[in-house]
RNA sequence: AGAGAGAUGGCUGAGUGGUUGAAAGCGGCGGUCUUGAAAACCGUUGAUGCCUUUGGUAUCCGGGGGUUCGAAUCCCUCUCUCUCUGCCA
């Protein structure tokens, strides 16, 4: 959530940002109305308050010496209830806002490319290379089905749709994969976690799932528990409601955790195989830093993404979304596009984002921060999160550009000694 | 799932109605001593909001509600943790 207080005293500031999101941004206009009345009604209730701790002071002192304070208990029984009556209306006020904080997007950065849709995203390098095929290319469906390595009809009659059921050589090739990526990013610094997929809401509230995005998630009703979307939500959660250490910043984690999302309003689109499902495994990555550093994180965590594609030898490209483009809790956001040959197109494998200090401040996730006069001063931390990467359409451009004229697929060098074959 | 116990500051832990925002210890920070370090000693050390900001004030003792002039302390409720029993990978 954005800071009640920028929106109190940089309003023109937010609005202007917001714009650049092409935001509707009547909201601010209705949150400082809301606010203003709310500062009068603390100050109203503080006055109070102050008045009721002295006098409840005075009567237990008169009472200590045993004296009547009869006159003076009944003038605080009312200045009681209109504390009471005040308070009760601060906290609606207070809800008020809130319900209005909860859906204003991030503020987007400084010198982030301007735009409206992904069209006016800019691509920011270009790696790998283009494979020629001298015969005619099968696409990852095909692939995975004539060397039963992923069967999508009986995953959809274990589950549904988009809940894909990996076999024999598929199997061990996603596992594989899991297996390179972590041990590769854990000995580039991150902390491996393995974290529950269920969380409550509270969790969901800090990494700014809900309210705003709770109709794409699976939700467990009776226990209001919700399957994570994304491993973010769990990782950044570890730490909510805690004060870091400034020397223990950067902290960074990666874990591995299925991920579940409803996609609910997407029907019909990329529908096909591996391109968009309900269940898909993914390795994330997770760095608290001070906000000093969190741009140069930024381009870090994006290097280890990258580094993965480098060394799986996938042909891909890195662009920066626009203004427009820029996910709900992003104030910067770079995505990993891997080339699939079959569709002829870009997918999206990864997505590294700098929250800031959006997701941090909703779960009071903050440091100790050394002053020079040796004082300390408590601070948000800033939380970026990538996917290093989500296997499923990595699976599709590794199948794609592997492949062998025979149907058969190459497994990548660096893989070999995770799975134990060469070939599928 | 049943029975019981508990939740207090970075940590351990006192505190059962009125200078307790909270003893004590540990840890952290600063200092004295020392060639340096350790030890010892001294001092210091929570968060958040609001305001007329070298300061004042309010709120916060798991969450929410209640009783009271006044609640960490009494009552209700929820959540979580621990112990025992049951069940189970």
């Amino acid at each position: 959530m954005l800071d009640i207080k920028l929106i109190r005293e940089n309003p023109d500031f937010v609005v202007e940002k917001l714009k650049l999101r092409n935001e509707d941004t009547s909201e601010i206009l209705k949150i400082q109305e809301i606010d203003k009345k709310r500062l009068e009604y603390i100050k109203k209730s503080g006055y109070l308050k102050e008045y009721k701790n002295k006098m409840s002071d005075e009567i237990g002192k008169i009472k200590a010496k045993k004296e009547d304070a009869a006159d003076k208990i009944a003038e605080m029984k009312n200045v009681a209830d209109d504390i009471k009556l005040l308070d009760e209306e601060l906290k609606k006020l207070d809800l008020e806002i809130r319900n209005l904080l909860y859906y204003i997007p991030a503020l987007p950065g400084e010198n982030i490319p301007y735009g409206k849709s992904p069209e006016d995203n800019i691509e920011v390098r270009k790696l790998g290379e283009t494979k020629k095929f001298n015969y005619k290319i099968r696409d990852h469906l095909e692939l995975g089905k004539i060397n039963d390595i992923i069967d999508f009809e009986r995953g959809a009659k274990i589950s549904g749709s988009g809940f894909p059921l990996y076999k024999g050589k598929g199997a061990t090739l996603e596992r594989s994969l899991i297996n390179f990526m972590l041990d590769t990013h854990i000995s580039r610094g991150y902390i491996e976690v393995i974290t529950p997929v269920l969380v409550n809401r509270k969790s969901m509230e800090a990494a700014e799932k809900v309210p705003k995005f709770e109709e794409d998630m699976y939700r467990i009703e009776p226990d209001d528990l919700f399957a994570i979307p994304t491993a973010e939500v769990p990782i950044i959660n570890i730490h909510r409601n805690e004060i870091l250490k400034q020397d223990e910043l950067p902290l960074k984690y990666c874990g591995f955790t299925n991920c579940f999302r409803r996609e609910a309003g997407s029907y019909g689109k990329d529908t096909k195989g591996f391109l968009r499902v309900h269940q898909f495994n993914k390795v994330e990555l997770v760095t608290f830093c001070t906000p000093e550093t969190s741009c140069e994180e930024t381009e870090k965590m994006l290097n280890d993404a990258c580094y993965i594609l480098d060394e799986l030898k996938i042909y891909y490209r890195v662009i920066e979304l626009c203004t427009g483009d820029l996910g709900f809790s992003a104030s910067k956001c770079y995505d990993i596009e891997v080339w699939s040959y079959a569709e002829n197109k870009w997918l999206e494998a990864s997505s590294v984002s700098n929250c800031t200090d959006f997701q941090s401040r909703r779960g009071l996730i903050r440091y100790k921060k050394l002053l020079e006069n040796r004082k300390t001063k408590t601070e948000l931390v800033h939380i970026l999160n990538g996917s290093g990467l989500a296997t499923s359409r990595l699976m599709v451009a590794l199948l794609e550009a592997n492949q062998t004229g025979d149907g058969h697929v190459l497994v990548p060098k660096v893989l070999r000694k995770y799975t134990g074959f060469d070939i599928i």
